[in-house]
DNA sequence: TTGAAAGCGGTACCAA
DNA sequence: TTGGTACCGCTTTCAA
């Protein structure tokens, strides 16, 4: 059923039909009615291809999620951000379009993006510290936000990011107060945006304290959990092994903890291990010591409000670069378990 | 830069530029490679959204994920399954929609989508046992696979699955092997299908072995880490708590290993711990069994399979349901801790 | 308040 | 081998 079927079962012009259906003023109430109803019996939808051709808006939006042959994971909170990105879009009559891209030949990809006309902007996931894309999509006017930052770009963007460099500078405060001297990092691969700034709140707080990091406990790499078992095996064998982990991902934290089990070690009172986790209130009187920069339930919500910005930067392109920093959710000091052993 | 242009700047018709770039055979090629330069140099890239108009093929196919409010969780393995299927598309020059949908009105969605004409075919997730789409699907002859399948539908569709009633059955015999008795099975929501396969797959191998399974040991519910937590803490502080868990998902799992951990026992020696994980070659010499339903990498291979599947199935509606069952690999056995205390 | 007709950016048939 | 033209299904301007 299309348009003109639909147009001729009522005796009227696709015009007249068209313009009932999308609430233009200037038909009678009896014929939209007329044409709503006639339009519900028969199951009418309009077709989106030529409406956007008409229109010259496709009502979708595009996601784009870089992946390189060298680390082809999934970053397994992708899920939740689309989840919530999802809902929104749904709730303002947008598609959503997933995008793979092998991160070698990006630029060519955009530029099809642009052409191809299938989305009416974009959301960049996963930015780099120095993130041409940022540039390149200024320059083709596609509008775009970014999940995250990217430190080393100067030209101003809409942006929604976690404050990684606070919740990682609370959390080893917190483990200091708790008379640890030696913390290991157990970071994502650090030319992410989001690893680096996590490793500044770490190492500015040891700095604030008089301390200086030791490089043997610091790692930077896919957040894989056999990455934290290895990572926290090498480092337990050490002459001076750590006395706790920050862990920048939940699943890493994983292979950590399997690590301290192995080594015979009891969480929260020979080794502390705060990580990024799910939102996991039970945590509150464990033994171990949560951090949470991002529960999956805000993750959702980053999602929602990125999703919202971006159709804001749409419908008004001149509204200026929107930017939100959404604050971490810290749950941390509320260890039960004693004390750790200090180094 | 669009068709229009490019011809004119090349004193050519838009057919002949058409076809010289759609690989039609009666272009000379000098011409051709006129015309593909020019198009390489100008940047030029067809508008999907007329070409698909024309053609009357969307070159794009949508995956419809079901979000009821109840349980809004979206799986961990998803990212994974989108990352293969992605892959696939990108290499065959298509789209994915992403479509999340309140399951209460699925209908309706369905309906749309084949009238918005935006993708060629879906990919259905998440199937329940009884599961309505398909008849619906086929009704409206929109081509569709299912990453999954519904054991109460009896009209033929295109699936792939893991065998996950023999992945189940393997690791229960291996748990009986090792002297268990009272095996507590974690289990997802039993209205889905691939819980339902797991529980059968348990329960047969506890029938074959003249063992009747008790209620008190099995649960059913959305796979979060809680539930998995509270689940092994309720069961565990019984008179007669289990001797090991056979858990549906890697999440919950976490929750077991800490209950048991608090309630002061050791995973191996004092009580088994089988799940659903990732791809972790480093437990094989652990204490823990790991049993693998799907590993990551698995998932992203069947996310790369379906949507070959879907695309064969709009290439050639006619090659009829295509089905595929992929064996678990499972990695059981490998137990180096004590065998545990026989109930 | 309604309708005719010209696009939107391609493809594909038919004629040259 | 090339070009003219109708058409895909909708929106939108202009005229009635």
């Amino acid at each position: 059923m299309n348009l003109k079927e639909l147009s001729r079962h009522l005796n009227l012009s696709q015009t007249t039909v068209s313009r009932a259906l999308n609430g233009y003023p200037e038909v009678s109430e009896k014929t939209r009615k007329r044409v709503r109803e006639a339009a519900e019996a028969l199951n009418y939808s309009p077709n989106a291809r030529a409406k956007s051709l008409a229109t010259g808006r496709a009502h979708a939006i595009g996601h784009v999620i870089p992946i390189s042959t060298k680390h082809e994971m999934v970053n397994p909170i992708f899920g939740d951000f689309v989840a919530g990105a999802g809902d929104t879009y749904a709730r303002a009559g947008y598609e959503m379009v997933l995008s793979l891209v092998d991160d070698s030949r990006e630029e060519d990809l955009y530029r099809q993006i642009r052409a191809r006309g299938n989305v009416d902007g974009v959301v960049i996931h996963g930015p780099r510290m120095a993130e041409d894309r940022i540039p390149l999509l200024s320059e083709l006017q596609l509008p775009f936000v970014v999940h995250g930052r990217a430190s080393e770009v100067n030209t101003p963007y809409s942006w929604l990011d976690t404050n990684n460099t606070r919740a990682f500078a609370r959390a080893t405060r917190f483990l200091l107060d708790l008379g640890h001297r030696r913390i290991a990092l157990i970071n994502g691969l650090e030319h992410m945006d989001f690893a680096f700034r996590r490793r500044e709140g770490f190492l500015s707080t040891l700095r604030e304290a008089g301390l200086t990091a030791d490089p043997a406990l610091m790692r930077s790499s896919e957040m894989t959990e056999i990455y934290g078992y290895r990572s926290a095996r090498d480092m337990l064998a050490h002459d001076t092994p750590p006395t706790a982990f920050l862990v920048a991902s939940m699943i890493t934290a994983l292979g950590v903890r399997r690590a301290v089990h192995e080594a015979g070690l009891e969480m929260g009172r020979d080794v502390s291990v705060i990580t990024h986790d799910d939102d996991l209130s039970y945590l509150k009187n464990g033994h171990d010591v949560p951090i949470f920069t991002a529960t999956r339930s805000s993750v959702r919500d980053a999602g929602a409000r990125l999703a919202e910005m971006l159709l804001d930067l749409i419908r008004d392109p001149g509204c200026g670069p929107l930017t939100e920093l959404m604050e971490a959710e810290l749950i941390i000091g509320s260890s039960t378990g004693p004390a750790p052993t200090k180094a």
